[in-house]
DNA sequence: AGTGAAAATCTATAAGC
DNA sequence: GCTTATAGATTTTCACT
């Protein structure tokens, strides 16, 4: 599957309300066949399958993930690390960018503003597995401290029922 | 689509090879082909499609949602904001977690340990929508105060090549 | 649990409106 | 953009291991 192009601007093209009711479902469920999608929207079956294709093609659907219970898959302890670099690491962002995206217990990386530089969501085995890997963060030559904060519980938005 | 069961401790049957390399490409792409998935893990069609449907009915696969880019739909700045709630609302945790929930400027709900409530990770038309949010959340009774951090960038983790 | 093969659905494309 | 038609894939079931 080709990598849709980045935005350019001739490419934003405002989305339409057919458009923002694709969205909606697909996000609720992004395996709705193309012809219950249709009718849930009301257009033809064809024309439904080339606005998704476009969608996808322009950049505003970026994927299709499968969401899996973290505890189900044996990572039942999630916490949200806050991480701050050293100050003279900031012309190797990318590489430690590339580093915590590639650990299997990162789930999300949040780039932010402040003093911190990173929101690290991590999904991990329990408490020694937690540990071991904000020691290894800190360990790392970029890192000047990080703050961890267990979530007990990560929920994301209900589904409207007009979508 | 029924709600799956909560996982109870009779359900929770040991994973093994096949089901995680069934997990690994449906969060890669949740809208690969049964066909392709079946031959990706080395499996027949019909063992495929009973593996898949067991891994939703238990919960370990908990929906396939799409993707979709909030700067393309009109929502370009991200923000993470903490949440403190006062300390005698800890018997309407509900209400205000429903009420979050809704925010159509809400994406993630993380529900923390620790001096702050929640994290609400948030996308919002700009500046001033988000003033607005951080606005509105501060207003309601049960909020003692807010931190906001702005997102410069949110990444998943990587998909394995071996997936 | 897993398989192969048949039956039912669905996707994808194209032509005409 | 819609409808219709059509070929080709795909999903889904089921009898049998």
């Amino acid at each position: 599957m080709p990598r849709p192009a980045v935005l350019s601007p001739n490419d934003v093209r405002a989305l339409d309300e057919v458009d923002r009711a694709l969205l909606a479902h697909l996000v609720a469920d992004a395996r709705i066949t193309n012809a219950a999608l249709a009718e849930a929207v009301g257009v033809a079956p064809s024309t439904c399958l080339a606005r998704v294709r476009s969608l996808r093609e322009r950049g505003v659907i970026r994927g299709y993930h499968a969401d899996v219970d973290p505890a189900a898959v044996g990572l039942p302890l999630q916490a949200m690390i806050s991480v701050r670099l050293q100050s003279d690491a900031r012309d190797r962002l990318g590489e430690f960018t590339g580093l915590v995206r590639r650990l299997p217990e990162v789930r999300d990386v949040y780039f932010v503003a402040g003093e911190d530089d990173y929101l690290l969501h991590v999904a991990t085995a329990g408490t020694g597995a937690l540990r071991d890997l904000v020691a290894r963060l800190n360990a790392h030559r970029d890192v000047a401290g990080t703050v961890t904060s267990l979530i007990f519980d990560h929920l994301r938005p209900v589904p409207v029922p007009g979508s």
